[in-house]
DNA sequence: TCAATATCTCAATAAGTGTTGAGATATTGA
DNA sequence: TCAATATCTCAACACTTATTGAGATATTGA
């Protein structure tokens, strides 16, 4: 469920560069998920302090989730909270405003199958 | 057109508690906006240089647009911005996850009329 | 158990953000 | 033109966030 505050605090973790690039990777990356230091390799080489700031920072806001594998913390996108967060920009903006939820919904044809006629009425 | 540069401005813009209502607020406002003074009466009554500082941020990051209205500044809500920002994530995020679309997708027909069928394939 | 590996934690510092209050600018009506 | 109104701009300050480097913790294989 996503809330203003829960908002908030996806959107501060998502306002940072690094940050979202972690996101997009993980993302693409799938249910595997990555490990703190692959994830680090692919950001320019950050610090291993500085990975470990900006992954918490996403997980304490909801949007990756994190397991132990051996030595490794592998880190995978938390798809769910993905989708609520767009969910609750929808809600927000698109109550009586079809010109905000059309082309966002019209957008999918690009990589989804979406049925003509789909968006606000 | 919305690229990660736009995206992290509008996160950064969203990620904060009042500037995230005041878009709220325009959203609801509809296009006929709102003055500056309106909406700092609607914000707990906030200083007006408060408000001119969100509301400038908020017209930097295109989330807003404003036009002067005799002495009066008037705000409205981007509303292609908005869609736009959607859009990137459903991009980013859709691709070959129709997990996160579709939930989203299934949130608007509490607002809109969406056929059944739509979201990612 | 020990050394190597992977990651986290902490303190220090640098950089950025939000609020306030004083004052400047633009517009209107008398 | 003048006073009133609406908003913006700026400097100062407090607060928050990002980065770095040193060191702690957890795990593995020899």
């Amino acid at each position: 469920m996503m809330n203003e505050g829960k908002a908030l605090e996806a959107f501060a973790a998502l306002s940072q560069e690094t940050r979202l690039r972690i996101v997009r990777l993980l993302v693409a990356a799938g249910p595997g998920g990555m490990s703190a230091g692959a994830i680090g390799e692919a950001m320019d080489g950050a610090s291993s302090s500085r990975m470990s700031f900006h992954l918490s920072h996403l997980e304490q806001a909801g949007l990756v989730i994190s397991r132990r594998d051996g030595r490794s913390i592998i880190y995978s996108a938390a798809l769910p909270s993905l989708a609520a967060l767009i969910e609750f920009l929808m809600r927000d903006c698109c109550q009586g405003h079809p010109e905000v939820c059309n082309p966002a919904v019209a957008a999918l044809s690009s990589c989804c199958e979406v049925p003509k006629g789909s968006g606000c009425a």
